[in-house]
DNA sequence: CGGCGTAACTTTACCGATTGAGTATCGCCT
DNA sequence: AGGCGATACTCAATCGGTAAAGTTACGCCG
C-alpha cells in the first residue's frame, strides 16, 4: 500500500495519526480538539477539525471500545419457536421502534435469533465477554424468568421489556396488562356481551398471565361467564380452542385472541363452523395489523403500539446507562373497534 | 462481585495477560497456544488451554479488530417505508435464515432499519468507515439501484439478493422470478382460467419488473387475457385494484397478488363484492404464511421458501469472503394448492 | 528581573491480541 | 568438545484512539 504524497491515504481509513500529520501537530493533539477538550488553541482546533473533515475521518470504533469506551450498541435476541418467528407483526413494529430511538442517539442494535432460552443466555454472555453491549433488552419475560437471574448474575444493564412490578434489580418498561385487559373487556361489555371466551397465547410468558389474572378478576367482578383456553400463539391451536367453546350449548357470544394470527385463525374455523361475524359471534384481537383492517369482517383490536413500547424500551435503556431515574412511562393501549364486534344477537 | 484469592479477576473480562500470569508464560505464548500456533510445546499448550477453559476465557472482539482481523459480521439495512413494515412475513423469516448460517459459522449479523435508499447508503459508509462489517447484504435491488454504485464504489464485499443477472461486479443471489411466474401461471392455467389479474408489488423492485415481465410474456404465449396493476404492496391499494379489476364487465376469473397482505386483502374485497372464492374468482398468494392456512377459504400460496433463501443469501456472502466461487444454487419455489384456487365456472 | 502560573502542545503508557525479531537451552553430530 | 540447528519461549512493536504526565514558552505580578 503506497501513500501517495498528497497525504490522502490510500484506503477509506483515514486515522487521527494521518490528520495529526497533514495538520503539522501530533495525534494528541488531534484527539483533543475532536473531543472538544481544553489544551489546543481555537485556531489549531479549527484547523484540525477543517482537516478531519476534509479526509473524511471517521472514528474507528474498535480502537475506541478497547480502551473501555462504550461500544454504544444495545443486544436483543429474539427468541421464539421456529414455527412462529415471523407470523407476529408485534416483532417488527417494536424493532423498528427501538431503532428509531437507537439510531437518534448514535447507538445501533445487535440483533440474534434463537429457539430457547438457553441459548438466548449464551448469546448473552456472549456479547458481554467481549464488551460487544452496553446493555441487553430481554422480550417476553417468562415466570421465574432464567434469563433475569442470568443477567443479574453478570450484571450488565437490562430492560425487561413487558414485565411486570419490576421485581428484580433490572429496570424494566412494563406493559400494563391488566390494565389493558380492562379496556379490552369494558369493550365487550359496553356492547352487552355476557359470555366471553379468551383464547391465550403461551401462558409461561409473564404478561400472558397478567393478562389472565386481570381477566379471571373482572368476570367475577361483573358476574359473566368467562373461559380461558391456552392456544400458545399457534393457530392451529386457536382453531381447535376456537371449535371447542363454539361446540358447547352455550357457548360464548364474544371472544378474546391473544394475537392477531390466532384471530384470524379464529375467524376462519367461526366461518367454517357457520357462526356470522358479529351476529353470532364477536371477535377481538390482542394485536392490531394492516390485516385487521383489510379482513371481512374488519378485525376489532386492540392498538398497543408496539413502535411506541420499542421506543420506550430504548428510551429506558439509556436511561439507565446515563444513570437517569427511569420515568415510568405508560404504554397506552386502546380498542379500535371495527365490524367483528357488534352487541350480542339477543 | 469481589475478586476471589484464586486469581480469578473481578470482572467478566479475562485477557490473555491474566493467562500467562497464571502459566507462568508470556502473553505471547499464550496467543501461540490458543491458536494453534507452533512455538509452544505440547505440554505447556494443554496447561494454557485448560487454564484458559477454566479461567472462561473469551477473546476480546474490539482488540482482534483493531488489529486488522476480520470483525465476523454482516451487515443488513432494512428499507421498507414505516407502513410497511413488520406486516410483511417475509423479512423475518428471511432473516431466521441468514442467521442460522451467520451464527453457525460464527459471524454476527448487523441490523439496521432505514426508511429511504439514501440513508441505506449512508449506513454503509458508516459500517465500512469504521470496519464493522465484513460484507453487506442488499434487499430488493431496484432498477438502477443507486445502493449498488456507491457499494461498488466502496468496494465492500456485497450480495445482492433477489438480483437479476449478477450484472454487475458484485455477487448476486438470484430469485428466478420469471420461473416462478411459470409456475404460478401454469397452476392457473392447468385449472382453466383464461382471464388472469395480477396485482403488483413495488415496481421499482427490479424483481417485480421481472415478474410483470414473465406475466406478460405468458399471457402472450398462451394467448389468454391477462392484466396488471400496480398495487406497491398497500393493502389499501390492493383492495381498490381488486374493486377496479372485479367491475369491468368481463372480468377475471383469477387473480395473482404479489404479497400475502395484499392477497387478504383482495379476498377481503370480493368477500364484500359479493364474489364468492373460489366460486366466482380463484386467488393465489405470492408469498405464503401461517395466515394462508387458515383464512377462509385457505389461501393457495406460491412457497419460495424465505428462510432458504436467507441461508443462500448468508452462505454467498461466506464464500465471497473466502474467496471461493459462488455457487449458483437454485431457489425453488412451488404452489402450495389450497382452497382459494379452482377451476373457474363454466 | 526573578519567579510563578498556565495555555498549548508533546510524550508516553495503555487497552488486548498478534507477530516478527530476538534469546536461552537443549540435543545431536562429527 | 565445539558448533549447528531446532525448540520453546520472551520481547517489543503494532493496531487507533485516549489521557495522564511531562515540556516548552509566554505573560504577568511583585
Amino acid at each position: 500500500m503506497a501513500a501517495r504524497e498528497a497525504g490522502i491515504p490510500r484506503s477509506g481509513r483515514v486515522t487521527i495519526s494521518d490528520i495529526a500529520r497533514r495538520a503539522g501537530v501530533t495525534s494528541g493533539a488531534v484527539s483533543l480538539a475532536i473531543n472538544g477538550k481544553p489544551g489546543v488553541s481555537d485556531i489549531t482546533r479549527a484547523r484540525i477539525l477543517r482537516i478531519a473533515d476534509e479526509m473524511r475521518w471517521r472514528p474507528n470504533h474498535a480502537a475506541k471500545t478497547l480502551r473501555g469506551q462504550s461500544p454504544h450498541s444495545i443486544g436483543l435476541v429474539l427468541t421464539r419457536p421456529e414455527e412462529v418467528v415471523g407470523e407476529e407483526v408485534f416483532f417488527t413494529k417494536f424493532l423498528a421502534g427501538v431503532q428509531s430511538v437507537l439510531s437518534q442517539r448514535g447507538y445501533s442494535l445487535q440483533l440474534q435469533m434463537a429457539t430457547d432460552l438457553a441459548s438466548e443466555t449464551a448469546i448473552h454472555a456472549d456479547w458481554i465477554a467481549d464488551g460487544r453491549v452496553d446493555g441487553i433488552l430481554v422480550l417476553d419475560p417468562r415466570v421465574d424468568d432464567p434469563r433475569v437471574a442470568a443477567l443479574l448474575e453478570l450484571g450488565l444493564p437490562a430492560v425487561i421489556v413487558g414485565g411486570d412490578q419490576d421485581g428484580a434489580a433490572l429496570t424494566s418498561v412494563r406493559t400494563d396488562d391488566g390494565q389493558f385487559m380492562r379496556v379490552v373487556f369494558d369493550h365487550l361489555l359496553a356492547l352487552g356481551h355476557q359470555r366471553i371466551g379468551y383464547i391465550t397465547g403461551d401462558q409461561s410468558f409473564a404478561h400472558i398471565r397478567r393478562r389472565i389474572a386481570a381477566f379471571t378478576d373482572y368476570t367475577l367482578e361483573s358476574g359473566i361467564w368467562g373461559i380461558t383456553l391456552a392456544a400458545d400463539f399457534v393457530p392451529q391451536q386457536a382453531k381447535e380452542a376456537t371449535r371447542k367453546l363454539m361446540s358447547s350449548p352455550k357457548g360464548p357470544t364474544a371472544l378474546i385472541f391473544d394475537s392477531e394470527v390466532m384471530a384470524i385463525a379464529g375467524m376462519a374455523t367461526l366461518s367454517e363452523l357457520g357462526f356470522a361475524v358479529p351476529g353470532d359471534v364477536s371477535v377481538l384481537s390482542w394485536e392490531d395489523s394492516a390485516t385487521c383492517r383489510v379482513l371481512h369482517p374488519t378485525l376489532t383490536a386492540l392498538n398497543r403500539d408496539a413502535a411506541a413500547l420499542g421506543r420506550q424500551a430504548a428510551t429506558g435503556m439509556l436511561r439507565l446507562l446515563d444513570r437517569e431515574p427511569a420515568d415510568e412511562p405508560a404504554v397506552v393501549a386502546s380498542v379500535v373497534p371495527r365490524e367483528s364486534t357488534a352487541p350480542p344477537a339477543s
